[in-house]
DNA sequence: ACCTGAACACCGTTCAAGT
DNA sequence: ACCTGAACACCGTTCAAGT
């Protein structure tokens, strides 16, 4: 029979799977190893087989989250415009996209863990999206657009501005209209923050012409903010 | 005898008390209101007559976490120097402080609810911090440093930073070597993101001398980015 | 290799009853 | 008003045994 072959299959995805339906569906709270088994049709106990305990379906689960998380970012890049504008607010869009449709499973994603060896693998995920803002950011540097400087340090300040954005659209500090609309302060100001002095900042998504112009440094600086 | 009286004085403020310290010292996952009864010598069903339910004890634990960073935050405000650079960074150290000293707190605090009237008031609570943001963006606009528009849109990529730096500082993405080497770069980046067109910006305590000139917009430019 | 069934120690929540 | 003690239904985890 199908559910049979199914499981024989692949009762590690399907534990999974299920266990992200639930985390949707109910809530953190109310996800059993029990109940998951109980609903897949197999004993409470097979899920041990695939899983040491609860923690670690949980640290599998945030896994594929950044998984995702990644193939979303990058498929925002490869669709977005060439200017650097534009793909650093497709990057923002995504990740906020994709925060709000998965609220629960971005908050398992970023949660603070108690054994360290568990996160070593959550921490290299959440190193591997940061290294999409590096990335962007260096094609800023050589078109011009972003300011010079070690560009992990230029990056950092602008993936953090988008967690900080995603973390709050996801836990309701700001409503799903105010996400919204503020969507376009948000990068316009990541634009300014990051620009290279002397360049003029353009963003005309949201709220078309609006523009402003990063000046050069006054002589004499070493090292411009 | 002194534990008699002290649970019949307040044993709600115990029991947040010493949830809030097992969940400093194990994790989230290890508290149990039947242990914490059995810690302060209390029956099993004592709880239950301050707090419904579990998640009713959690949210008022984060309810307190909101107090006192707020209590940090305005403390943070009242020791700082006058500029708004050095006002702003006291700010982003206050809470940044405040999250790596209380981490599982933090995680508390935005952690995703699903029922929406329990979260409403941590929302009023989140929505009281962002106020000081937004009181911290109007002083800079009085003094000029801090560009003109409708403070609230100003203010709010701002606390967003703060947020998501805090954020990746207590899930572990930034290390504390990071964190500590990373604050100058993301303070300077927020004084770009908010400055006010033709304002010089400086910004020089980890990094002394570093500045900028953000210049007046272009002729003919109604709202600069 | 993968799963079952029973067993163990622990939960959260409720409710009559005590003081 | 505040707490107890027993009861209920549910957990996570382990382990010998099955196929």
């Amino acid at each position: 029979m199908q559910t049979r072959r199914y499981h024989h299959g692949d009762l590690r995805a399907a534990l999974l799977d299920r266990a992200e339906q639930t985390l949707r569906e109910k809530g953190p709270g109310a996800l059993s190893l029990r109940e998951l088994a109980r609903d897949l049709g197999v004993s409470h106990a097979a899920p041990s087989r695939h899983f040491k305990d609860k923690q670690a379906l949980l640290d599998a689960l945030a896994l594929t989250g950044f998984e995702r998380m990644e193939a979303a970012l990058t498929a925002s890049q490869e669709a977005a415009g060439e200017s650097f504008a534009e793909r650093l607010g497709a990057l923002v869009r995504a990740y906020v996209d994709f925060a709000v449709a998965n609220a629960v499973l971005l908050d398992l994603m970023y949660t603070v863990k108690h054994e360290p060896e568990a996160s070593e693998a959550l921490i290299a995920a959440a190193h591997r999206l940061a290294a999409m803002a590096v990335e962007l950011a260096a094609d800023g540097q050589r078109s011009g657009d972003v300011r010079e400087g070690p560009v992990e340090r230029i990056a950092m300040p602008l993936f953090t501005t988008l967690h900080g954005f995603a973390g709050f659209a996801t836990s309701g500090v700001l409503s799903a209209d105010e996400v919204a609309s503020g969507l376009d302060d948000v990068i316009a100001y990541m634009l300014r923050g990051c620009a290279a002095d002397g360049r003029e900042v353009t963003w005309s998504e949201g709220a078309p012409g609006l523009h402003c112009l990063v000046p050069r440094p006054p002589r004499g600086t070493s090292h411009p903010v």
